[in-house]
DNA sequence: AACGTTACCGGAAACGTTTCCGGGGCGCCA
DNA sequence: TGGCGCCCCGGAAACGTTTCCGGTAACGTT
C-alpha cells in the first residue's frame, strides 16, 4: 500500500485538497464540522503531511538544529551535559510545535564547513551552536546570512544572542571562598583549547584575585582528560613553593589529579584544596567529594528554548544572558592553608 | 541578496536548469567541460541544492537518523557512548555522502509515538534505534512500513538487522574468571528497566554459572544510578551468607556501591570482588580500578554504518551481529574468596 | 427585490529540484 | 551524400504541500 497523500485523503472525503490542507493546519476559513471530518479521516488513513512538500512551500522547516562537537577525547563528560540541555530545549520548542534535531560534527570534520553546509541546505530554521571559541567564524556566518541562532556560550563578535554559564561568578565565589579560608597561593588549571568558556573562567579568576591584591600562583593549561589531571598533579608537585589550592575549569581533571596525588601521598582537602567548576554526578562520589557549582541543565535548556523561539520570531534585541550556579560544597577544599604550607 | 537557486545559476551560465542539475549530481550525460564550469560557478555564487526540493523530487532524504533516549538519569557516569558511536557512524555514512542526524527523545516523550511521527513525516531514509526492549513495538512498526533500519541492540521479533555488544560473552568470561578464582557465591546486579541488554547479560550470566553447577547468589535489580549502587550495597551487606563477588550490568552502580562499602568498611577487591560491564574513562580512576570490558565504540559505530548502508541498498539478508569486547583488568576483582568468606 | 457581507470552499499557481523525453548537431560508415 | 548512432543538451512534467484568488450560497439589510 502506497503512502497516502493529501490528494488521496481529499478524494476519499470528496473535497478539495485546499480544504484538507486548511483543516489540517487549522488556518484559513474552514467549518468546524469539516475540520473534524478531515482530522478523523487523516487519523484513520494514517495521513501525515509530507515534510519536504510542506517545507518547500512554506520556506520553513519547523525544526531547530543543535550542532555539537562529538569530540570525545576532549569532553569526556560532555554527553550528559548535552542530553540534559536537550531535554529542556525540546520541552520548550514543543510548545510552539517545533522539532529538535542534533547535528553531530565529528572530530574529523571542520565545524565551520559543516555549519555552512547545513545552513546552505536549509536544514533548520534556527541553529544553536555550542563550544564557541574566542573568535568564532560561525557567528559571523550566521549573522551575515540572517539565520536565527543562539550561541550556547559567549564568543565571537558582539551583537548576537547567547546564553552562557556564569564563569566569572563561579570563579569569583571560588576565589572568595579560598581567600576567606586563608589561601594565597592559588593555582588555576584549565583546558588548553581556545574555547571561550575557559577563557572567561580564567579571566574571572584573575579579576577576583586581583581584588585581593593577588595573582594566580600558576596558570596551567592541559588537555581536558583524566590523563591531563595526572599531568596537572605532576606540575603542582614540582612547584616550590607549592600552591595551597587549585581551581579546575574542568572537573574531568580531578580524576587524574586525585589518583596522582594519592600515589604521591598528597590528600586533597587536607594537604591541598581543590575546587571544580560544574557539578556532575561523579563529583559527589569522588573521595573526598569535589566542591563544585550546581546548575539545573534542564532549566538551562528551557531558557535556551525560549531564546531560540524569540529569535525565530524577531531578529531584534538579542538576549545575552548569564545563567547562575549555586555552590555545592564537598570535602575537597576544607583544608586550612597552614596545613598545606608544610608541603611547600 | 536572495538565495541563489538552480534557476539563477542556470541563467548566469546561460544554460538550462537540467544541465546544471546533471552537472551538480554527476549523473546523466554531461560533458566534462560544462560540469567543471557549473561546479566552479556554483562555488562562486555559493549555490547549494535546496534540500526540500531535492528530497521532494527524489523521494529520499539522504540522511540517516539515530534516535536516542536522552534519559539523563540513566547515563549518569561521564558517558560518551553515543558520541563515540556517532563518530564512527558518520565516518562510514559520509563515504556514501549521507548525513547523520540525531533525534533526541526526552524522558517526557513516548519513544514509540516519537518514532511514528518521524517515520510518517519521512525525516530520514533509514533509522537506527537504540535502547531496544525485550518486546519493542518500534521494530514491528519499522518492518511493517518497510523502512530500512538497524537496531542498536537486540530485541523485538526476529528477522531484522541488529548490532549489539557481546553481553553473553562478557558475562561468560566474567563468570569463568570469578569461578577460576574460587568464587561460588556470585551476585548479579542490573538495571530494573526492561531494556534488552540487561536481559541478555543476566541470561548469559545464569548460563555460564549453570555450566559450573552454580546459580546466582542473588539477582538484584535497581535503578541504574549512583544512588542505586548505594542500595545495592545495602542489599549485599544484608545477605547471609554474603556473596563473595558481584557482577554489575551497569558500571554506574559502582559509584554508590564503592561509597557505601567504604562507609561500612568493606573493601572492593579485597573483601569482595566487583566486575563491571563496559569500560568508560571513569572506571580506571575508581579506587580500586574497576575490572570491565573495553570496546572501540568508534569501530562499533563504523560497523553500524556499514550495516545501515547495506540496509538502505537492499532489504535482504539482515545482518545480526554481536560485537566482541576485551577484558580490561582492574584491581576490583583480585580478592580470593577465602578472604571474603570471613564476612559471611 | 437588489445589494453588500459573510462563511466556506475549489482551482491553480508556486516552492526548487530531478528526470523523462525528445531533438539537434556531429562523426562515421557505406 | 545519405543514413545511422551517439553525445549532449533543453523543455517540461512531476514530487506534495500551502496559499492566493475567485466564486457560490446563505443571509441580513435597505
Amino acid at each position: 500500500m502506497g503512502r497516502v497523500g493529501i490528494r488521496e485523503l481529499a478524494a476519499e472525503l470528496g473535497m478539495s485538497i485546499s480544504t484538507v490542507s486548511r483543516a489540517m493546519n487549522s488556518r484559513g476559513e474552514v467549518s468546524e464540522a469539516t475540520r473534524e471530518r478531515v482530522r478523523s479521516a487523516a487519523e484513520r488513513l494514517g495521513y501525515q503531511p509530507n515534510q519536504s512538500g510542506r517545507t518547500l512551500r512554506r520556506g520553513a522547516t519547523g525544526t531547530v538544529a543543535l550542532v555539537m562537537q562529538t569530540n570525545t577525547a576532549r569532553t569526556a563528560m560532555g554527553e550528559t551535559f548535552y542530553f540534559s540541555v536537550c531535554d529542556g530545549l525540546q520541552q520548550e520548542l514543543s510548545k510552539r510545535s517545533m522539532d529538535l534535531v542534533l547535528l553531530p560534527v565529528g572530530p574529523a570534520k571542520d565545524p565551520y564547513r559543516y555549519l555552512v553546509n547545513a545552513v546552505d541546505r536549509h536544514i533548520a530554521d534556527a541553529y544553536v551552536i555550542s563550544n564557541t571559541h574566542r573568535v568564532d567564524r560561525r557567528v559571523e556566518l550566521l549573522t551575515e546570512r540572517g539565520v536565527p541562532f543562539v550561541a550556547l556560550g559567549r564568543g565571537g563578535p558582539e551583537g548576537h544572542a547567547w546564553l552562557d554559564l556564569d564563569f566569572e561568578g563561579v570563579a569569583a565565589e571560588t576565589v572568595e571562598r579560598l581567600v576567606a579560608a586563608g589561601h594565597t597561593r592559588i593555582a588555576l588549571a584549565s583546558d588548553d583549547g581556545d574555547v571561550n568558556s575557559t577563557w572567561e573562567y580564567t579571566r574571572g579568576c584573575r579579576q577576583a584575585l586581583a581584588a585581593h591584591g593577588l595573582e594566580p600562583a600558576a596558570e596551567i593549561r592541559l588537555p581536558d582528560t583524566p590523563e591531563g589531571g595526572g599531568l596537572l598533579a605532576e606540575r603542582l608537585l614540582a612547584m616550590a613553593p607549592a600552591p595551597t589550592a587549585v581551581m579546575l575549569a574542568q572537573e574531568t581533571l580531578a580524576l587524574g589529579l586525585y589518583r596522582r596525588f594519592a600515589e604521591a601521598g598528597v590528600r586533597p582537602g587536607v594537604d591541598l584544596a581543590v575546587v571544580g567548576f560544574r557539578k556532575n554526578p561523579v563529583c559527589d562520589y569522588l573521595v573526598p567529594a569535589l566542591t563544585t557549582f550546581a546548575v539545573s541543565l534542564e532549566a538551562y535548556g528551557r531558557r535556551l528554548g525560549e531564546i531560540v523561539l524569540a529569535r525565530v520570531a524577531s531578529a531584534k534585541d538579542p538576549v545575552q544572558e548569564v545563567w547562575p550556579m549555586t555552590i555545592s560544597p564537598g570535602d575537597s577544599d576544607t583544608a586550612p592553608p597552614r596545613v598545606a604550607e608544610r608541603l611547600g
